[in-house]
DNA sequence: GGCGGCCGATACCGCGCGGGTATCGTTGCG
DNA sequence: CGCAACGATACCCGCGCGGTATCGGCCGCC
């Protein structure tokens, strides 16, 4: 008899229809016909009585879903003091500086209902460390991109996403459908200042040693494609900004959205974050 | 938060050690400190502070072992009320007369702690029905061997016994190791009574049409073997009675035993014995 | 009275989780 | 300094849960 199995009773014994229990559950009918049959076995008792007329509890039911509203209820305010108990919470979590297509205003608001007391700090990093100050602890968490050394970090793989070269709008290439790496061998690419993560640099270089412009933000990389025709990459899936063009470029690997924290971190609410990141992203 | 992760909770929180929380819950140490660990980030919340020199509890730690001794306590009473509401309970189960190797025992005792506001009764059977009356509606269900006819029942298969032939001690055969059927070919065998389902009565003959005195019960067997020289089939497993031999036959296939109800029978407590005795069996 | 639709049950499948064993890292102590 | 104790980690496997497809039985309807 566990809580979950409870849950599952309580939505059948007030809704007395397998089907919309389910819905309501957001699950399918047979699971749930399984899940109450064996509840039915583990406690020895008929809780409800099923007819194609409809279903009804029986004396055994109609005591269960008292019982069982009342645990849920209690473990419901047993939660809510365990975590008054722990005192004021809070998260820090870093971020690429704009990088708000990440889907972090999803995973922030499943996060809050999730921990309303928790208060999540957001920190902008910008493009010289893809961990966010992570190493540094300046934040517990961080949702960015890989590829980056990962010594002492732990990496959770959000979503992929393919990559593609920014380009001007009135660049020859821009109006191709697909580019390859060699096609770009010979433009000017802009550059992550010294001491950068050197397998960033390298994945967002395409694997050579380039020549470019210097940048620390996304704001300064389009502006050295846009004044300088510098190329670079950049994940594709959102509109690119005016006078822009983005081309999916075959021979780069996708780029990895992940959530990164120090392995081993004791903060229980970072494995919290991670998990519902997971759940957001559907990973 | 489900009720079998507090009883961890509570195991660890009181023995403030996870080996011997692990040895009270009977399992090992590794998966139990995951579950702890899941709980926390769960809760999202440190529950206790682990050290080389010993386990504590936090805050967050106390007020949750608090909790879920209540909740787990609740659990307990909204069950043992559920059962009381659903009126009393009985269940009949058939088995064959003198089968007391079957582990019935066991079995009986651990439904009994399972239930044990329920009223088991027990009904023997002689061997013209190896269902033991569950066609009939005798009984609610049958802990028997196979095979039989099984239209409209269930079975659950909980062990297979290697099967021998009976013979007198001073048999000539009955100094051998192992027989084949062929070895028994011109005996006389019992048999079973008129209208005996079929499939059971071919199975205890070995497959053939045998001519032989009719037989309803084991110790009927064991005399027509002791004073007639007749031959049959029994599991092997235990102790042959005194003057009688059994010895293993090769191309006779196992004995199943079995559990068998009638498929849809909505009674809860079918279901919850078959569970038990496969749990019993190792099924 | 036969037929279609509704509803719960059944059959079957794939995957994730909960359990296992083996091993590691740290810490405290002889 | 080595060893023992203890919790964490890595990895593997089997079962349980949730999914889809389908069945069966009981209604109402024409």
């Amino acid at each position: 008899m566990e809580l979950r199995t409870l849950r599952y009773f309580v939505a059948v014994g007030e809704e007395l229809h397998f089907g919309r229990a389910a819905a309501r559950l957001h699950m399918s009918q047979p699971p749930l016909s399984r899940a109450i049959r064996q509840l039915e076995s583990e406690l020895g008792a008929v809780l409800l009585n099923r007819s194609a007329t409809g279903t009804t509890l029986t004396a055994a039911g109609e005591t269960l879903l008292t019982e069982a509203r009342e645990l849920l209820d209690r473990a419901e305010r047993a939660r809510a003091r365990v975590t008054a108990a722990a005192g004021p919470a809070s998260l820090t979590v870093g971020i690429l500086a704009d990088s708000s297509d990440l889907g972090v205003n999803r995973l922030a608001a499943a996060y809050r209902q999730r921990f309303p007391e928790v208060e999540v700090r957001v920190r902008e990093t910008d493009l010289t460390d893809p961990t966010c100050g992570l190493r540094a602890g300046l934040v517990d968490v961080a949702l960015t991109r890989g590829p980056f050394e990962e010594t002492a970090l732990a990496v959770r793989e959000l979503r992929a996403d393919p990559v593609g070269a920014v380009l001007r709008a009135d660049d020859p290439l821009a109006g191709r459908a697909r580019l390859r790496l060699a096609d770009l061998a010979e433009r000017r690419w802009f550059q992550f200042p010294e001491g950068t993560d050197p397998r960033w640099q390298a994945y967002w270089n395409g694997g050579e040693r380039r020549q470019g412009p210097v940048v620390r933000a996304v704001q300064e990389c389009r502006h050295a494609v846009l004044w300088n025709g510098t190329v670079g990459m950049a994940p594709l899936g959102h509109e690119p900004p005016a006078g822009l063009a983005v081309v999916p470029v075959a021979d780069m690997p996708p780029s990895r959205v992940v959530a990164v924290w120090n392995a081993g971190d004791p903060n229980p609410l970072v494995r919290s974050f991670v998990r519902t990141a997971a759940a957001v992203y559907g990973a």
